[in-house]
DNA sequence: TTGAATTGTCATTCC
DNA sequence: CTGGAATGACAATTC
C-alpha cells in the first residue's frame, strides 16, 4: 500500500514536471497514470532558476510561509509567493534522497498537519534495500525463483495449474485410469462367481449397468483422480472437514456390484462343505472348489454353516427385513451368530471402503488447496517484482530531475551552486530548499528561522 | 521372495 | 439399548 501510494504520487509529480523532462515518464512506470490533483500554483519562479522556473511547478510545494530570513545562511527557499499557512517546522530533507513529496496534493491547504517524512526516498525506496528485500524474499520462496514465478504465473493464466507437482502426486491420471480398468475387470469376474467378494456392496443386481458408471465399479480402488469423480450423496458426513464443504459428496460411494448376489443359496451350499478351518487352506483347494477359491471368507463360512440365504441379503437387508428373514428359517445359535457376524463385517467392510475414500478425498482437496496457494504466492511474487522494478525506475527519474533542477539554480550573483557544498532539501510541508551540505535536519529543526531567512526568492 | 498397496476385520466411539 | 456409521489399527491378501 505504501509503495503504491508512493508510486501514484510520484507519477503525479512526474506528470507535472514533464514539460521539461521526459514527457512520457509516467508511461515508463507501467502503472496507472490517473492524475492526482496538484496545486498548480506551486512554482520555483521566485528562486534563481533563470531557465526553469516554470518548468518544475509541482515538484516544489508552495505554501511555505516566507517569514524571516537570516541573511547569513545561504539556504534558499524555493516556494511560491503566495504561501501562507505553513510554518517553518519542516524537517529539511536532502533531495538526493527524496523520492517524492509526502503530500504533493495537499499543498493548497495544509489544514491537516503534515507529518515529517524525512528522506522518504532514501529510507523507503533505497534501491539497495529493495534489492535486499527482493533477494531475501526470493530466498524464502522455497525455490521460487523469479523465473519460476513467471512460469507459475503463465500456468495460472492458462488454467493449467494442476500440473504443479503432478510428477510426484499420486493423483496422476494414468494411475486412476489403470485403477478403473482393473476395477471393471475385477467386477466382471466377481459377477461370474455369484458370491465373489465385495459382499453386499450393492443391492442393485444390474451389474452391466453399474460397470459402466464412472468410478462405480469394483468399489474403492486406488487412484486420487478417480476419487474426484465419485459422487457422494451425503455431504453432511464431512462436518469435520470444513475445507471440503464446497465439495458435494455421495456418502454411498457407488458401492461395487461385483457381488451381484442373485440369491442362489442352494448353489454354494451344495458345493461347499468345507469347514471354517478348511477354507483357511483354500490355496490348496482342488479345482472343484473354484467357488471357494473365489469366495470371501464369510461366504465360505456361510456355506460351511449352510446358511440358507446369501450374504448379500444378510448384509444389505434393512433391519426389519433382516429379522423377518431370520424368523422365517429355523437357525441354530451358531448359524445366527455367524449371520450376525457376516452382517457386521459386511457393513464394516463397506464403511471401511467409504472411510478410505473420504480420507483420500481429503488429501486430494488439501493438495489442491496447496497448489492454489502456491499459484497465489507466485502471482504475488511476480507483482512484487514488478513493483520493485517500477520503483527503481521512479528513483532514477527522480535523480535525473534533481540534477536538472539543481544545475539550473543560481545564487544572488547568478552563480551555480556547487553540488559538493549544497543540496536540495525537502521539507515536510512540501517546500524545497537548497541548503549547505552538513546541515542536519536536527539543526534545521532547532533553528527553523534560519531556513526561512534563507529562502530563495 | 519380498515389499508395497490394497482390502478385510476388529475394536471402539459416537449418533 | 440396538443398529450402524466412522475410523484407527492391524491382519490378510493381492500385485
Amino acid at each position: 500500500m505504501a509503495i503504491m501510494e508512493l508510486q501514484v504520487s510520484f507519477i503525479c509529480l512526474v506528470n507535472a514536471t514533464s514539460g521539461t523532462t521526459d514527457s512520457n515518464t509516467a508511461g515508463n512506470f507501467g502503472l496507472s497514470t490517473r492524475p492526482t490533483p496538484i496545486n498548480q500554483d506551486v512554482s520555483l519562479h521566485q528562486a534563481s532558476m533563470p531557465s526553469c522556473s516554470q518548468d518544475f511547478p509541482q515538484i516544489f510545494n508552495p505554501q511555505l510561509e516566507s517569514v524571516s530570513i537570516t541573511p547569513r545562511t545561504t539556504m534558499l527557499r524555493l516556494s511560491s509567493s503566495n504561501s501562507t499557512n505553513v510554518n517553518s517546522t519542516f524537517g529539511a530533507t536532502n533531495l538526493t534522497g527524496i523520492f517524492l513529496p509526502p503530500h504533493i496534493n495537499s499543498s493548497s491547504n495544509n489544514v491537516t498537519s503534515t507529518p515529517i517524512l524525512p528522506d522518504p526516498f532514501s529510507t523507503l525506496l533505497e534501491e539497495s534495500m529493495l534489492d535486499e528485500i527482493s533477494l531475501l524474499d526470493l530466498a524464502m520462496e522455497e525455490g521460487f525463483s523469479q523465473a519460476q514465478a513467471s512460469q507459475l504465473e503463465d500456468e495460472l493464466d492458462s488454467d493449467s495449474g494442476l500440473s504443479l507437482d503432478s510428477s510426484h502426486s499420486p493423483a496422476s491420471p494414468s494411475s486412476s485410469e489403470t485403477s478403473c480398468s482393473s476395477a471393471a475387470s475385477s467386477s466382471s469376474t466377481s459377477a461370474t462367481f455369484s458370491e465373489e467378494g465385495a459382499v453386499g456392496y450393492s443391492t442393485d443386481s444390474e451389474v452391466a449397468t453399474v460397470e459402466t458408471e464412472e468410478g462405480a465399479v469394483g468399489g474403492y480402488q486406488p487412484g486420487y483422480s478417480k476419487l474426484c469423480r465419485m459422487s457422494y450423496q451425503d455431504p453432511s458426513q464431512f462436518h469435520s472437514l470444513p475445507q471440503l464443504d464446497s465439495i458435494s459428496h455421495n456418502h454411498t460411494y457407488n458401492l461395487p456390484l461385483s457381488s451381484a448376489f442373485s440369491e442362489h443359496p442352494e448353489l454354494p451350499l451344495s458345493s461347499g462343505k468345507k469347514t471354517v478351518r478348511d477354507k483357511q487352506n483354500s490355496k490348496l483347494q482342488p479345482p472343484q472348489d473354484l467357488l471357494d477359491k473365489h469366495s470371501s471368507r464369510d461366504e465360505r463360512r456361510a456355506r460351511a454353516m449352510k446358511i440358507p440365504f446369501s450374504n448379500e441379503k444378510i448384509i444389505n437387508l434393512p433391519v426389519e427385513e433382516f429379522n423377518e428373514l431370520l424368523a422365517k428359517h429355523h437357525l441354530s445359535e451358531a448359524q445366527l451368530a455367524l449371520i450376525r457376524d457376516i452382517r457386521r463385517r459386511g457393513k464394516n467392510k463397506m464403511a471401511a471402503q467409504n472411510c478410505r475414500k473420504r480420507k483420500l478425498d481429503t488429501i486430494i482437496n488439501l493438495e489442491q488447496g496447496v497448489q492454489d496457494l502456491r499459484r497465489d504466492k507466485a502471482r504475488l511474487l511476480k507483482e512484487k517484482m514488478e513493483f520493485i522494478r517500477s520503483i527503481r525506475q521512479m528513483k532514477q527519474k527522480m535523480q535525473s530531475l534533481y540534477q536538472e533542477v539543481f544545475t539550473q539554480l543560481r545564487d544572488e550573483e547568478g552563480r551555480p551552486y556547487p553540488p559538493s557544498e549544497y543540496s536540495l532539501q525537502y521539507s515536510a510541508d512540501g517546500s524545497v530548499l537548497i541548503m549547505p551540505r552538513g546541515l542536519t535536519t536536527a539543526e534545521q529543526n532547532r533553528k527553523p528561522e534560519k531556513k526561512q531567512k534563507d529562502k530563495k526568492k
